[in-house]
DNA sequence: TCCAATCAGGACTGCCTCAGTCCGGATAGC
DNA sequence: GCTATCCGGACTGAGGCAGTCCTGATTGGA
């Protein structure tokens, strides 16, 4: 319950190290940093720069920029950017247009303080806040889970890691 | 995001139901009340029971109580109930032997407050809360919508009751 | 002027989860 | 013993998502 598309959490691991970082950064490089493959980060960072968290620009030694500092991005934004709009109810995500006729469907009433309540708790939690949470000890090990390139000065890298990169 | 299980909901459907009854109410007795099909409506109840939300008595004459009244069981409850533990991350629910090895994963760290903050966000509110919440204008159609033996007394129903019931 | 690097946008496929149903068995009242 | 009801599990179809790939547009440098 409550599944955080995978998405999603990617979409956290490159805006922080977006913010690490001078200048524009390229999808490559950021996916070499964090072990998540090229194409999803692609798909991650454009979809981040629709929902302008960060820029874009094209060209020859173009790249992705942070647009704020992550401070300022509550987690909610990213969700919302990532997953769609943060609605528990089936019948909100299925239609954009309530359900069958306006006003008819009780579940809106129902849980709309459950979902004020959560928009509310992911509004006042940011990114900084995620990016300085309590890590239990982190280590890479050493049975060569750790491929060239990734994880640099034991940054925070994403499950992904530990699934499929450079196996 | 933020997917709500349509089971769920019928569980909320079902409580309030089982809470405006005296005695035990057998399952089909509630599907029809509800509009909510019997199978589904019986796999609810085996959900609730097993969570001990509810009572069941075997045998003829048997059926379902309420444990609690609405008031003393929260939402999480519920949630957690049917749905399984409330966490975000796709780790967390993917294995229940966190991820690949403990303390490894650095999911956990980062998503830890998220979780905590929707966790307490979600025991604060009742089924009571829910029961009550301000309902938009809720009227059954006249347009044949409405079965026979469906929502007595303008009780709220699912969203189900929109899709497959009595046609 | 041409070329290479990079983002933009969409389409596509395989996998996984969930909703919903059904069946055989156990239990309890009549 | 018969019937109503819950119990536990297995099963299937539909839908969503992760991940990949392709074609085009843009920009800087050779």
């Amino acid at each position: 319950m409550l599944r955080l598309s995978k998405l999603t959490d990617y979409a956290v691991v490159v805006l922080v190290r977006l913010s690490g970082m001078e200048g524009v950064q390229t999808s490559p490089g950021i996916a070499a940093a964090t072990g998540i493959p090229e194409p999803t980060v692609a798909k991650v960072l454009k979809t981040l720069a629709a929902g302008d968290l960060v820029s874009s620009q094209r060209g020859a030694r173009g790249g992705y920029r942070l647009n704020r500092s992550l401070s300022a991005i509550p987690i909610a934004d990213v969700i919302a950017c990532v997953d769609g709009p943060i609605a528990l109810t089936a019948c909100v995500e299925a239609s954009t247009t309530e359900c069958e006729s306006q006003g008819l469907c009780p579940m809106r009433g129902r849980w709309d303080p459950v979902n004020d309540a959560i928009q509310s708790a992911l509004s006042r939690i940011t990114l900084a806040d995620m990016q300085t949470a309590p890590l239990p000890a982190f280590r890479i090990p050493p049975s060569g889970v750790s491929p060239s390139g990734v994880s640099p000065s034991g940054m925070r890298v994403s499950q992904a890691v530990f699934h499929s990169p450079a196996e």
